[in-house]
DNA sequence: CGCGCTATTGAATTGTTTCAATTTAGGTGG
DNA sequence: CCACCTAAATTGAAACAATTCAATAGCGCG
């Protein structure tokens, strides 16, 4: 794990602060001054950024790269919660939770994280309160992709659910040509099932026609229709 | 579905806003000020309180009874979300989210609720931040909770989820006489499973005389350490 | 106290997992 | 830039957990 603190010589410093969505609302000026509290980090893929069990003291804001955030259970059984990209935050519960954190959060990808100490973070929402609204909307985007996973894994079979999630990547992605943000591992973890199932049923798809599998995590959406339909089936 | 304004003639206004958390932290000028901005609704067990594909423009904050959020799938299968009670508030997605809602709230018992319009409370949270922060505390609570039934739901077989259940209700409501909140129709949907599934597992439990079935909705727990290390064991 | 909703039980069927054996992809280093 | 090597993905077959449908039993509300 790499690490320095902000600013560095080329001005480089506002990078986070300016981009993300929780910062990037306040003038020059205050987010100037948040740039002195944040501190950069980079993970290496792999590298774990936080574990279960641990009292977070600190915000995470992604700057580049990938996290996947997932729970082991006592079988060892690592399921995936989401996953999260450029410009969201991790280790937000223990903000305004006490509680020691559950979950695990790991690099999928050469990822460059922001730092904010919580304490300090806990000063500047009091001085600032929009950015607990900017906090507010993007719990209330986390809680609505969590009912969802939630509606799809108690009562969608394994089939519906993939095809959700091609759904939503062709939509989120805006092409036919869909890249899997994860690998089919992860991709597993996160709806709940196996590898080996993914495989098969995406198999399946594509023999009836309605995508074609290019390398590891690319798909071709020959008939997204179809697969639209195939979630709404009374089955 | 009755309905009234506050105050009422015996000064019970004050009931909802002064006994939940996001109200109660303010001083008395301000809750009497937010008594009159609320409304109160009575729902009869069954009442739909919203459904989905609509826009809400209110909160709704249940003083007495209780409520489940739940989502339809297209085949129709029901997946509840969460159960709500006494001092929790729902229809609080819209408010941060432009979006029509996709949650079904009905009333699974006698349920009483006070109602704020989301232009009010949004008025009320800018000049009042210490409201933000209290849904903010609420909303992690609520993430937290989402997590843990992801990974119940993604992770572990439905015998596991019941018996994780059962722990939860003998830790909440502090007694090895357990009434469950919901029906064993509900509390299916609510894991993912089938009434008769239910029904079968907590037989199991019962041969095995880790528990004892009295009535529909009373369990006694017999042996909670059996059933905390079952739901660790890794199968 | 009776009716209706809720829960139970049985038996067949199905979808999914598991484990093991291969195959393939794609990053790494020469 | 190619060959290699490892991590990732595929495929098969057996075993299993859970669902479905249907029929019966029982609680508890009015």
């Amino acid at each position: 794990m790499k690490c320095h603190h902000y600013p560095n010589q080329n001005g480089e410093y506002e990078l986070c602060v300016s981009k993300v969505p929780i910062f990037n609302h306040l003038n020059q000026e205050e987010m100037r001054e948040i740039a002195f509290l944040i501190q950069s980090r980079t993970f290496k893929k792999g590298e774990v950024i936080f574990s279960a069990n641990s009292s977070l003291n600190e915000l995470f804001i992604i700057h580049t790269g990938r996290v996947k955030i997932y729970r082991l259970s006592d079988s060892g059984r690592e399921q995936i919660l989401r996953i999260l990209e450029a410009k969201e935050f991790m280790g937000e519960l223990t903000l305004f939770n006490e509680s020691l954190t559950q979950n695990y959060a790991e690099a999928t990808e050469k990822t460059e994280v922001c730092v904010i100490q919580k304490s300090d973070l806990q000063k500047l929402i009091v001085r600032k309160p929009s950015i607990a609204l900017k906090i507010l909307e993007e719990f209330s985007k986390r809680l609505t992709n969590a009912d969802q996973l939630i509606q799809q894994l108690g009562s969608a079979d394994v089939e519906t659910r993939i095809a959700s999630v091609l759904i939503d990547l062709n939509k989120k992605q805006n092409s036919n040509i869909v890249t899997l943000p994860m690998s089919k591992g992860d991709f597993a973890s996160l709806i709940g099932t196996t590898q080996e199932t993914i495989s098969r049923k995406l198999s399946a798809f594509q023999e009836r026609g309605w995508i074609k599998l290019t390398g590891q995590r690319v798909v071709s959406i020959l008939n997204i229709e179809k697969l639209i339909s195939f979630t709404e089936d009374t089955k």
